[in-house]
This record gives structure tokens, C-alpha cells and sequence, in this order.
DNA sequence: TCATAGCTACTTTTT
DNA sequence: GTAGCTATGA
């Protein structure tokens, strides 16, 4: 037997083995799916297939890199980079852009993130004289989202019955129309949007039949990581793919379908038996991850949805610990507590930090972890919440790089073209957008032919200056690398500089954020030729930013840094950890009051709760806060129902609060009385009223000046450095620097009273004294 | 044309 | 609590 078999259960094994015609994997949280499937690649690749003609998809790129390392573990051979193993929005981007030309797009488009696609539903909205107050674009882009995931084109959004019900009750008739302006909007614009790499994949493979056989014939073997999580969309393009060999083997668990909401459905799973005449199935059920406590709970838990695949999850490890659940007075006592056992667990039990998950459902829960672990000195990761790319500073800068590769992006154009300023304002930018829709060209070649729109003479000039930038920028893209025309860039727009020249804290932050992201793409033109982000070898600017639109805040941290992880259940998909933290049991927290509404809500929570629970190893704890801050404001808390479907055998109570330290309760909810409670929660409430008054009074204030009664200003030009002058409001000073450009000359001040300050001089009033 | 102050709406999850 | 937008003065 191969030494890639030894260590498989008969169960895998067979998985492993069963290498043609379709097959379904029904595998149980912990069962060792990852192992699986690498094992079989590995297998399939020891059978004589040639890696060329092996497709895996998964959902991020962290299942992507973790699977296509441990292929090259097991195999020891380089042979694995061939391999076609990504995400459904990496692969399929990569197949757009080679066949980009037959569906009328440049093989260097863009993908337009959430914010880019939002910003031009606003955009395409207003033009169509649409109240953006009620055509709200988040909204609408919501609409758009779920009619590209279940492959509705706007023809068919128009002329669909039940949609245009819905959106009529909704007292919003024209998102269809909306939906069909933005489409087109993004054609011209040279872009797709994420929805669009699935919904145009599968156009292109309906629309081009030998673009189909082509890639059919390639993908020999198919492998879907979380099929449970595939949208209609996927479900097409893979059946399509696998149309000829069969070859299709999808590993899922309906238990952790927990991205419904963005147009999955558990239905995939059971139409895959129906789509084929004998698919084959294998149940993984042994759990080899966590304590016997955990799965127990689990288990528990998850019987109260209805309508599962039935399996039963054993474990053969040990019993473990109870799990501990903790009621806590406030969301920072919450915070102290998880702090304080980590701190505890530490020297006790030698865990180290990378041991710890803080896993919550929601964003904003981070705060409070956050910042009582700062106080211990527990230094922790937090993975989530906005990417580094999408950080305004980062996303100006990429916005140059997106014009140059493609200049009829116009969301890149429209960030970037009065900044720095260039005196090109609001009034200029919104004539030649109205140029560009009415003859129906990019806004770029609207720029371009500047003088036939008759822009006044300054505009003008700025403008033709800002073309002929571009223009030059342009030209490197054949001879020069990514980070050649990034550095190039950098230093021809005063945009470096002038963040270089902002001392303030955020300031001196978002310089260094460049410096970042010069680096990485410095890194990804050095890095010898990665299969997965494009062309073998492709260093070009296009490449680039192809790849890091795709990348998610959880791609660019170190797991395994000997950090604490804090995360939403959602990211901590797929990992397991020693010890786990689930935070904000709460009801409307978790389950979440958005999703109170219908029992398939209610049951994708609880999915939740059992994908939050099985990511632990060996010890579990489980809290809640009898009153949290929401939207700013004290709200009380009951604590969530799942709670009371935990067998009260497994649990280990604890209180802690207002300073009290693991104090038992023999109750199950604890001391409770909605009076107890407020009386307790009103110290929290005062401090933090404190600190925000001490906050308000920091605020520096400015000394107010009269003008000198001969006031009158000096002309621009004769100022210089080092002069002395008045200004009305902040008083005297001394000219530090002049800068600018000639249409916006900008002084900094140090004003004898009021501290250094820019101004801006075609505006403010400046006499020269003395 | 630009920067600032003040107001509003938002937070469920992500490629 | 805050990001993002609008009205306002320079």
C-alpha cells in the first residue's frame, strides 16, 4: 500500500480511492475532509494523471493555499504547482481573462469590489433621476447580487414576474431598470464585479461551445470544496465543466451551510444525486478534532433543525472538560473574563497563545476582546473587518494603477483625478461624466478630447496635464513590471509626498500603509511564476491587480503567528483550535435579530452555532452579557436560545462581573433581576460618560485673533518662506513651507498662537508684516 | 473649488 | 460609535 493510504480511516480510504465517476463526500465537522481530498489529488497523480488536468475549487484562499501545500507535502515534487487548485472567483477570473475577447471584454478588465460596484449603482441610479434616499444602493446591489447568483440577467430581471412583484411591493419598480443601466455601465467601464466571475463564466462556457469543450476537456478531475455553499451560479458552471468525463467529486457538510444569504442553497447537494444516474457516497463521521463533551453538544444542538442528511459524529478521544458558560455583567466584563482565563489557561495549562480563538457574530464584537487584551499585554490577531486593500489611502493609490491598465475604469478615474488636488472639482468631473454618457464614450476619452467640451482655460490645462500623466504612465505598461510603474507612479504624483508630509498619527499610518503596499507588489514581481495568480510568469501591472482584488483580510495575516485569533464564526470556517472563546450569546445578537424571521433563518444560525462550537479541540466556553453597547447605546440582553438546548450536564457555570472574578452562580441564568442588573450596569455607564467628556475637553482650542485695522492682503507671489505674517483668524505666524501647485499654492503656518497650520492661499487672507 | 463641522444611517455574515 | 455625506464658509 501506498504510504499516503497509511493513516486513513476505511471510510477515507475508499473516498481516496473511488477516483471516477461522480461522488459526493457527506463529511462530519472534523472528519478529516482536508486530508481527503489532498490524498486524492496526490492519489490521482500517482495513477499517472497529469496535474494539467486537475481542478479543485474552494471557497477562500486560505482552503486554496492550505490544500495546495500539503498536496506538495505529500508528493514531495514540484509537480503540484501545476495543478489548478483556487478559489471559484481566482479560477474563473483567470479563464475570463484568457477568453476575455469573446464576450467584448479587454483581457485586462477590472473587478470591481463591493465599494466600486456600489459606488456605480449610486452613480447609474442617479442618472436615471432616481431617488437615491430610496433607491438605496446597498439595497440594489443586494438585488443584483442574488439575481447574478441565481443567473438572472436583467432581460430576464425584467420580465420576470415573481421579481418584479417583489420589487413592486417594495415600492421599488426600477431596480430592474437599475439593475440594467449597471450592467451596461460596467461593460463600458471595461469591468465585472464578483458576481460577475461566476455569472459571466457560465455566459461564456452557454455562449461558446468550444470554450466549453476546451475547458472540459482539460478539468479531467473536478473537486468542490463546501459544496453545501455553492449558489445556483456554481452549481451550473460545474455541472457544465464536468458534463463530459464525470469525473466530479464534491465534499460538503449541510450542517455548516451557513452562507445562505448569499445565495447557497442545501438544495445543490441534492440535486447532485438527481443530476447523475449513480453517484456514489461515503459518509465521513468519525470526528477526530474534538473532546467527546464538544461533539456531544454539538450533536445536541444541531438535531433541533430539521430536514439533515442523517449521520451520527463519534469521536474515539477523550471526554474533556465541560463546557464553560459564562454570564458576565457588561461586554468589557465579557472582554476582562476571556483575557483573564486566557492569561490563566496559559500558566496553568501551558497553552501558548496561538492556542486561543475569540469567535463572535459580528464585527463590531471585536472591540471589547480587543481591547481588554491590549490591557494584558495578550497580543492577538484579528482577522476580518476591512482589507488592507480596501483602505481609502491603498485604494487612491491602486485607483492609479487600475487607470493605467484600464483607462476606461472610471470608478478609478473618478477617485483619483482630483487627488491630489489638481483643481479639477466636483462641477468639472460631473460635466464630463455627462459628456461621456451622452456620446456614449469613457469619461477618459471625454478628458482626453478636453477642448472640444469647452472647460474653462485652468480646468483645462489642469486636466490635459492630468491626460498627458496617464498617458506617460501608459507607456511603461509594455516594458516595465508591476512594481516598476508602481514606484514610477509614487514618485511622479505628489501623492506620496503629500502623505509623507502629514504628521498626524493617521498621517504618518497610511505612509506607512504605502510603503506596504509598494512592498507587496515588489514581493509579487520578485516571486518566480505562482500558477494560481495568472499566466505563468506574468509580473505585469494587469496581473496584479487581478490577484489582490480577490484577496480578503484573512489572506494577508500570519495564522499561525503565536498570536490569540479573533474572528466571526464565518472566517473561522474550516480551522480548529486548542481553546475557543464563542462570544455574545445573546438573543438578536446570536441568533441575530436579522434573522429571526423565518425558520431557514433561524436554522442557518444554529448552523452557526454548531460551525462556532466544533472548532474546538479541547476546551469550550460560552458567553453572554446581560447588557452590551449597540449602536452606541446600552441595550439589555437575554441570553440566546441556543443556550438552553445544551444538556445541563454538560455545563459549568460561571458569573463574572463588575469586577468580580469567576464567582459560581448555582442558578442557571444567575442572579437576574432586570433591577440587579441596571444597578450594576450604571458605574459602566458613568465612566464612560467620563472619559468621553475628558475626551470632548482635549480637543484643542483655537485662540481668536482681531485683525490689525490697516489689514489689508498681500498678493500671492510675494510671499516666501521664513516671512512673517497676519491672518485674520489665527493671528501672526511664520511661513514654514510653500507648496502646491501654481493653481493651488498652500502655505504651512506656525502661527504664534495657534500652532502650524496649511493654508490654502487662492482663499484664505494673508498680510505681510513687517 | 475646498475643508470643515455637523448630521445621519448603519452592522450579519464575504469572494 | 463611526463612516460618509451635506451644507457652509474661506
Amino acid at each position: 500500500m501506498q504510504d499516503y493510504l497509511k493513516g486513513l480511516n476505511e471510510r477515507q480510504r475508499d473516498a481516496v480511492l473511488t477516483t471516477d465517476g461522480p461522488l459526493m463526500i457527506v463529511a462530519g465537522a472534523g472528519s478529516g475532509k482536508t486530508k481527503v481530498l489532498t490524498t486524492r489529488i496526490a492519489h490521482l497523480m500517482a495513477k499517472g494523471v497529469d496535474s494539467f488536468n486537475i481542478l479543485a475549487l474552494t471557497f477562500t484562499n486560505k482552503a486554496a493555499a492550505e490544500m495546495k501545500e500539503r498536496v506538495e507535502h505529500i508528493l514531495a515534487s514540484r509537480e503540484a504547482r501545476n495543478l489548478y487548485i483556487g478559489t471559484f472567483h481566482s479560477v474563473f477570473a483567470r479563464i475570463l481573462r484568457a477568453e476575455a475577447h469573446r464576450i467584448g471584454y479587454p483581457n485586462s478588465f477590472t473587478i470591481y469590489d463591493t465599494d466600486d460596484a456600489k459606488s456605480v449603482v449610486k452613480a447609474v441610479t442617479g442618472e436615471l433621476n432616481l431617488d437615491v434616499q430610496h433607491y438605496k444602493p446597498n439595497v440594489v446591489y443586494n438585488r443584483i447580487s442574488s439575481a447574478k447568483n441565481a443567473l438572472v440577467g436583467p432581460k430576464e430581471y425584467l420580465t420576470d414576474y415573481h421579481l418584479q412583484q417583489e420589487d413592486m411591493r417594495a415600492n421599488r419598480p426600477m431596480v430592474g431598470h437599475i439593475y440594467d443601466a449597471y450592467a451596461k455601465r460596467c461593460f463600458k467601464n471595461g469591468a465585472m464585479d464578483f458576481d460577475d466571475l461566476l455569472f459571466k463564466m457560465y455566459e461564456l462556457l452557454r455562449g461558446f461551445p468550444e470554450v466549453l469543450s476546451k475547458y472540459q476537456h482539460k478539468f479531467k478531475y473536478i473537486m468542490i470544496d463546501e459544496y453545501q455553499d455553492t449558489n445556483p451560479a456554481q452549481y451550473e458552471i460545474i455541472k457544465l465543466l464536468g458534463a463530459m468525463h464525470e469525473n466530479v467529486c464534491v465534499v460538503g457538510d449541510d450542517a455548516q451551510s451557513i452562507y445562505s444569504f448569499r445565495g447557497a442553497t442545501i438544495e445543490n447537494i441534492l440535486q447532485f444525486q438527481k443530476d447523475y444516474d449513480d453517484v456514489k457516497v461515503i459518509k465521513l463521521e468519525q470526528n477526530y478534532r474534538s473532546t467527546q463533551n464538544i461533539l456531544t453538544i454539538a450533536n445536541e444542538v444541531i438535531k433541533n433543525n430539521k430536514g439533515q442528511i442523517p449521520k451520527t459524529l463519534f469521536t474515539e478521544n477523550a471526554t474533556g472538560e465541560k463546557i464553560k458558560l459564562v454570564r458576565t455583567m457588561t461586554d468589557n466584563d465579557e472582554g476582562k473574563y476571556i483575557a483573564d482565563a486566557i492569561q490563566e489557561l496559559r500558566l496553568r495549562n501551558h497553552y501558548v497563545n496561538k492556542d486561543f480563538a475569540i469567535l463572535y457574530r459580528t464585527n463590531a464584537q471585536s472591540r471589547s476582546f480587543e481591547e481588554s487584551l491590549r490591557r494584558m499585554n495578550i497580543p492577538y490577531t484579528i482577522f476580518g473587518g476591512i482589507s488592507f486593500y480596501q483602505r481609502k489611502e491603498i485604494k487612491d493609490f491602486l485607483s492609479y494603477l487600475r487607470l493605467i491598465v484600464n483607462p476606461k475604469d472610471e470608478e478609478a478615474l473618478k477617485r483619483i483625478i482630483n487627488y491630489p488636488v489638481r483643481g479639477i472639482g466636483k462641477t468639472s468631473i460631473d460635466r464630463a461624466i455627462a459628456n461621456a454618457n451622452e456620446r456614449n464614450i469613457s469619461m477618459w476619452e471625454v478628458l482626453e478630447a478636453a477642448p472640444m467640451f469647452g472647460y474653462k482655460a485652468g480646468t483645462l490645462q489642469a486636466i490635459e496635464e492630468f491626460v498627458m500623466m496617464i498617458r506617460s504612465f501608459r507607456s511603461m505598461l509594455e516594458t516595465k513590471n508591476a512594481y516598476d510603474i508602481a514606484f514610477h507612479v509614487g514618485k511622479q504624483t505628489s501623492f506620496v509626498k503629500e502623505l509623507f508630509n502629514d504628521k498626524s498619527t493617521e498621517g504618518v499610518q497610511r505612509y506607512e500603509n504605502i510603503q506596504e503596499l509598494l512592498n507587496s507588489i515588489k514581493e509579487f514581481t520578485e516571486t518566480p511564476g505562482n500558477e494560481e495568480s495568472g499566466e505563468v510568469g506574468d509580473k505585469s501591472l494587469g496581473a496584479y491587480l487581478q490577484q489582490i482584488v480577490l484577496l480578503t483580510d484573512s489572506d494577508q495575516k500570519d495564522p499561525n503567528a503565536d498570536t490569540v485569533k479573533l474572528m466571526t464564526i464565518h472566517a473561522a470556517k474550516g480551522l480548529e483550535y486548542p481553546v475557543v472563546f464563542v462570544g455574545g450569546l445573546e438573543e438578536s445578537l446570536f441568533p441575530n435579530a436579522m434573522s429571526l424571521n423565518t425558520r431557514e433563518e433561524l436554522e442557518e444560525e444554529r448552523r452557526l452555532f454548531y460551525v462556532a462550537i466544533t472548532r474546538a479541540k479541547g476546551r469550550l466556553y460560552l458567553t453572554y452579557a446581560n447588557t452590551r453597547y449597540r449602536f452606541g447605546q446600552l441595550v439589555q440582553s437575554d441570553a440566546s436560545r441556543f443556550i438552553a438546548e445544551i444538556p445541563e450536564a454538560y455545563l459549568d457555570h460561571s458569573y463574572a462581573g463588575g469586577g468580580v472574578k469567576n464567582q459560581s452562580s448555582s442558578s442557571r441564568w444567575g442572579m437576574g433581576s432586570a433591577f440587579e442588573r441596571m444597578q450594576r450596569g450604571a458605574p459602566e455607564q458613568k465612566e464612560r460618560t467620563i472619559v468621553s467628556t475628558l475626551l470632548n475637553n482635549a480637543k484643542p482650542k483655537e485662540v481668536s485673533h482681531t485683525p490689525s485695522p490697516n489689514f489689508i492682503p498681500s498678493d500671492i507671489s510675494t510671499l516666501a518662506v521664513g516671512q512673517k505674517v497676519e491672518h485674520q483668524k489665527f493671528g501672526f505666524g511664520e511661513i514654514v513651507t510653500l507648496e502646491g501647485s501654481a493653481h493651488n499654492p498652500v502655505a504651512t503656518i506656525r502661527f504664534d498662537q495657534n500652532g502650524e497650520k496649511k493654508i490654502m492661499l487662492n482663499y484664505a487672507k494673508l498680510m505681510v508684516v513687517g
